[in-house]
Order: structure tokens, then sequence, then C-alpha cells
DNA sequence: CTTGTTTCGGTAATCGTTTACTCCACTATA
DNA sequence: TATAGTGGAGTAAACGATTACCGAAACAAG
């Protein structure tokens, strides 16, 4: 491996000049500069990045951290985020933190370590205090989730704004019976869904029974949208609709209705979240909230680089929404179909 | 940000104890080591991972390189590579390359820029001669794909024997006429299981019709197996089973071959390859070869840690694969229902 | 008391860059 | 011709750690 000091002996001049030229700073003379370039050639010179960091007092990188590479959702935001990464010239460490605070912590060490320049997290809990630590000190960014008591750039979509759009389609179809599979966690964003479940009832004058509520206890899982869908549609006065907070539980919660016996939509109308691609692979296509994943995942970056470069940056950046309507939901017919009466064969 | 330097100072001693403190190395004396901790602890001490590198001439990172992320397969083996470098004390660089060779060579510069200690590659593609001359300086390991005539370390399944258990499986099913969804790229698995299918389909002494064979154009998609299901199951002599190379295409075939109208598995059989967690989410549930990739990943890193202390590294890892029969497999009946038939409703 | 051995800690070189400073040669102006 | 000004290149000091080398102190043996 050959160094600046070998390409400057080759090249018959100083090792600055080598630099100069390579870093094309400040102006040298033609010559030189061939004849740097010509030895650069020659020994097949690469700079040592390393001393390059440690000399600029960067790393060129970013952490990335995330709860589950595996979730669709996540995989597909952190494409963006790669993506947006490698345009700007940085690399990304990728860590899989499972959600674990000691892990998340001894990642954002690598921030106090210089090895990384700043971080995104894919996931930050309501609570989480000690993000805070870090983000006072060095670049921090939140993607789609965040504590909003704490003044860290973020970049997400309108969870409540959201929730609303799909409660007041779904009070348009004629549904009064809604229930929503909503999850046990500390994300803001389960937390706002809810809270815009709540609200659009409320505003329709329509029931908030507690019983057409369930929540996920481990993870957005499909298992877990099966069970707690056929666990909301065995009750006796069951709800016509689903507001499932995640397209992994929707396509969950339509198995399991369909288990059941259940039509869906024609029996029970279903709505996700997120718009992962396997929404449109079995029919019925799911009803869902598209999030425009990588966009979110590039904006991210993008606040980065405002942060890493001392500029001003939005305190939150929202990206816009969509409802997408599609197979999973249809207007309620009026004909109350129970469960009995269903597996009975009407 | 405080450095050795002044621990040192407020310590009372030379950055050179300091360091011997940290590190362990040799002895110090009990006292002015605790002095040293206390000094560290006062001032929030935190080495600096760039200036460790510069001088012990390593990153402690590793360069994954996967096509992409989005696929679930890829998505599993990753979470096994970021566990065990994790464990291993490494990070781990992500990079989408898309399977675009300049992408690629790109980012094994990093390599000879040492910014990474080792690459991982995820999708070697057959006659990708200049990996080599990056393996032949630096610890490459490759994972579940490669070019044969090259010795670099790689740890994979053996997807000839594979393609033979799902072959005899179908051939014992009594199915005469298989079809074999592959597709159009440069992998080694792709050949040698396209290999495995017509040597035994030869071995059996039975037709292999070119027209029952396939190839996806657009990659390991939910679509392309859609499409290509359907343009096989449209011939007057149709295939009764179909060979799918991996899961996405099978699920894709699966929904087309009922799209036709055909049942799944009584009028066709579909397997697929790899095992993805989609595979039990729809009925019916996929018959497929269970690829270890969590364990393909974690020996991947394994490999890479051998290599980088020097040691010799075995040059092939083979992990166990397992067909694993579900629901979308069937004894064939012995009538050959043809699409004209079937449509027409028998 | 001298000499040899061992232990421990400090000094300074080093890793491979970037860059502030300095210096030199050359041109322009009075 | 003397002086100031300028562009271009070299010298050396960083960046923050590790570690070879050396010297001082402590102790034992003769």
């Amino acid at each position: 491996m050959s160094t600046m000091v070998d390409v400057a002996k080759r090249a018959n001049v100083s090792i600055a000049t080598v630099s100069r030229v390579l870093n094309g700073q400040s102006r040298v003379k033609p010559e030189l500069a061939a004849r740097v370039m010509e030895a650069v050639r020659d020994l097949r010179y690469e700079p040592n990045f390393t001393a390059q960091n440690l000399r600029r007092n960067v790393s060129g990188t970013l952490a990335i951290l995330t709860p589950n590479i595996t979730n669709p959702y996540y995989a597909n935001i952190i494409a963006g985020i790669a993506q947006a990464a490698q345009e700007n010239g940085y690399s990304s460490f990728l860590f899989n933190t499972e959600g674990k605070r000691e892990l998340e912590e001894q990642i954002l060490e690598r921030l106090t370590k210089h090895q990384a320049d700043g971080a995104i997290l894919l996931a930050a809990e309501l609570g989480s205090d000690w993000i805070y630590d870090y983000a006072r000190e060095y670049p921090v960014v939140q993607c789609s989730e965040f504590d909003p008591r704490f003044p860290i750039p973020r970049v997400c979509v309108d969870n409540y704004k959201a929730t609303q759009d799909v409660m007041e389609y779904l009070i348009s179809l004629g549904h009064t019976r809604i229930g929503t599979i909503s999850i046990e966690n500390r994300f803001y964003s389960t937390a706002t869904r809810l809270r815009g479940y709540r609200d659009a009832l409320a505003a329709a004058n329509l029931p908030a029974e507690e019983d057409y509520i369930r929540y996920a206890t481990q993870g957005y899982t499909f298992k877990m949208g099966f069970k707690l869908a056929r666990s909301l549609l065995a009750q006796e006065k069951r709800p016509t609709a689903l507001f499932c907070i995640s397209d992994m539980l929707a396509l969950g919660a339509i198995a399991g209705a369909k288990e059941m016996g259940f039509r869906v939509p024609e029996d029970v109308t279903v709505v996700g979240f997120d718009d992962v691609e396997y929404t449109t692979m079995f029919h019925p296509y799911v009803t869902t909230v598209v999030q425009p994943c990588y966009q979110i995942g590039h904006t991210a970056v993008e606040l980065m680089r405002g942060l890493v470069q001392r500029q001003q940056v939005p305190q939150e950046v929202i990206l816009p929404h969509r409802l997408m309507v599609r197979e999973s939901s249809a207007p309620y017919d009026g004909l109350l179909v129970n469960f009995a009466s269903r597996v009975t064969g009407c």
C-alpha cells in the first residue's frame, strides 16, 4: 500500500503538493500536477480514509438504528436512507437494536468516539430522554417515530390526520361499529393513531367501546393480526370494520376473518397502514394508508447533512400520506351479520 | 471532547501510562491506574476510534454488499450478519448495490482505502473476475452466491442437492410434467438449480420440454411469478407441478394459477425456495426448501473473522437445507385437467 | 558498597493525511 | 535599481492514539 510520501518521492514534489493536487484546493502548476497524477496512477495510490478522517475530524459515516430490518416497512425506509447516503458520499452503519436500550446506547456512543458523524433513529420511543443527551451534542434525526417533547429534527407523516382520513372514509361507508388493532409499545405513532381513532369516533357520535380495541403484544406481525381479528370478530356485536395500524396486522386480520368464515370486504372491512408490497399480492388487496417510506429515508439524510454542516434545519418535516382504497373495504350493507349466523351458513 | 493528553494531565501521568491502563497490556501500579480511571470518568473521556484505527491499521468494520435489502431473503441474511458482526465487535457498513458493477467496485474500494477490514458479498455473479482482484489482497467472503472458479471463501447451501430433493419429491408424488420458473441472471444458484432440474428429469426418464421452463426477467418478484405461471399453465399439455426458484415467484405462481381457475394443490402443485416468512401467511402454505438464512449470515462473519486474523479458513461451508412440505403440493391424481376444461367448469 | 536484574513510567517516533506558515522567484511600479 | 506584491511550493506542526526504547528506582546477591 503506497502512501502520499511514496507519491511525492516519485513525482519529485512535496507531500503538500500531492495533497493539493488531489484535493484541488489551491492552484498547482499544470506540469507538477501532471507528474503527481502520473505517480498516483503508477503506484495505484489510494488515500487512507482513516488518516483523512482523523485529520479532518469527520468520519463520513452515518449510524442507522433500526429495531428490525426484516420488517418490510423499515426495510423500505432503510433503502431510502442507504440510497441517499450513498448519493451524499456517506457510508452507513447499520445496527439492529431490537428495541433494546443498552444496544441503542452502545451504538450512539460511536458518535462520541467519532466513528459516525451522526445517527438516524428509526424507532425512538416515547420517554427516551437519554437520546436527547446525545442529540444535544451530535447530529441526530428521527425517522417516523419520535418523542414530541424533544426538539430533535424528525421526518414523518401526519399520523393523526391519516387516521382521521381512514375513519372518515369508514364512516362515510356507513360503518358504525369500528374496531382497531393497535399495539403495545411506546411509539408516538401508536398513541397518535389511537387518539385519532377515538377522536373520530367521538366526533361522529359513535360508540367507543373498549372491547373494539385490541393490542398486539408481540410486534407488528401477521400472527398477531390473525389472532386479534378473531378475538374482535368473535363478539356478539362484532365490529364491521377494522382499522389496523400496520399492514402486517391487516394482512393477518384478513386471514383471521376468512378463517372464521367471514368474507372480506362483504362482511368485514379491513384497513391497514404503511402500504408495503404485500398489500397487493393477495386478494383482497388491502386498503391502506400509503407512507412514502423511501422518501422518508431520503429526507432524513438531507436533514442529517444540514445538521452536520451546522446549518439551520427544520424541526419537523411532514411528508404527505395518501389513503389508498383497494379491495378490502366496502360499504356497510346494513345487515349486521353476526358470528353465529355466518358460521352456520346464514 | 477530551483526549488522552487531557486525561494524562489531570491524572499527572504520561499519555503512555493512560494508554497502558486503558488497554491493560503491560502492568501499571494500582495507584496510578486508579488516578487514571478517575480522570477518565471525570472528563468523560472516550477514545477516538479514528485515531486508534489509524495507529492500529484496522477499521473494525465490515462492508456488506447487497443487491436489495427489501428482498426478505437478503434481509434475513443481513440480520444474521449484523447480529454476528455486533457480537464480534465489528460495525457493518451496508450498501445497496442493485447489482450494479460500478457501485460494487466503488464499495470494494473502501477496502483499499482502509475504511473496511473486509467485505461480505451477498450476490457475487458468475464471471465477476474483478472481485477476485480484491479477494486476493483483502478478506472477502461470499454469501449464498459465488463463482466456483474463484477460491474465495463462501457459505451456501447445496443447491444441486436441494433441487434434487424437490424433484424426487415431485416425482414421488406422481408428477411427470414438471415445469420450472427460473430467472434471467448470472447467479450460480440459478444455473445450479436449473441443472438439477434438468438432471433429475433425465434421470427419471421424464420429458424435458423447453416450453416447461420460464425465466423471470425482472427479478425474484411476485408479479413475475404470477405472469410466468399463467404462461406455463396456458399450454395445452400444461405442467402439473411447478418448481419455482424463489418463494416470491412461488407465491406469485400460486396467485396466477388461482386467477386462472386452478386449485392449488389439487390441480397444480407449486414448490418454492428459501422459506421466507410469507410462505406461511396465506393458504395454501408454500412447500419450499428451507435455507438457514440467519445462520448463513452468522457463518459468513465467522469466516470473515478468521480471514482478518490471517487464519486458515475453509474454502466452502455448506449449511444444511431442508425440504419443508406444506400445503401447496399434492400427489398427481392421474387426471390431466387441461386449461380449457377447467375454465369452462369441468 | 558495587553490580545485576527487574519493574515501571516517561519520551518521542509513528500511523497518513491536511494546512498554517514561510520562503523564493518573478513581475510590476516608481 | 529598489520595493512591493504575487503565485506557487516546501517545511513542519497538527489530528489522537500506540508502542519501541530508554532511564530511574528498587531490590537482591556478592
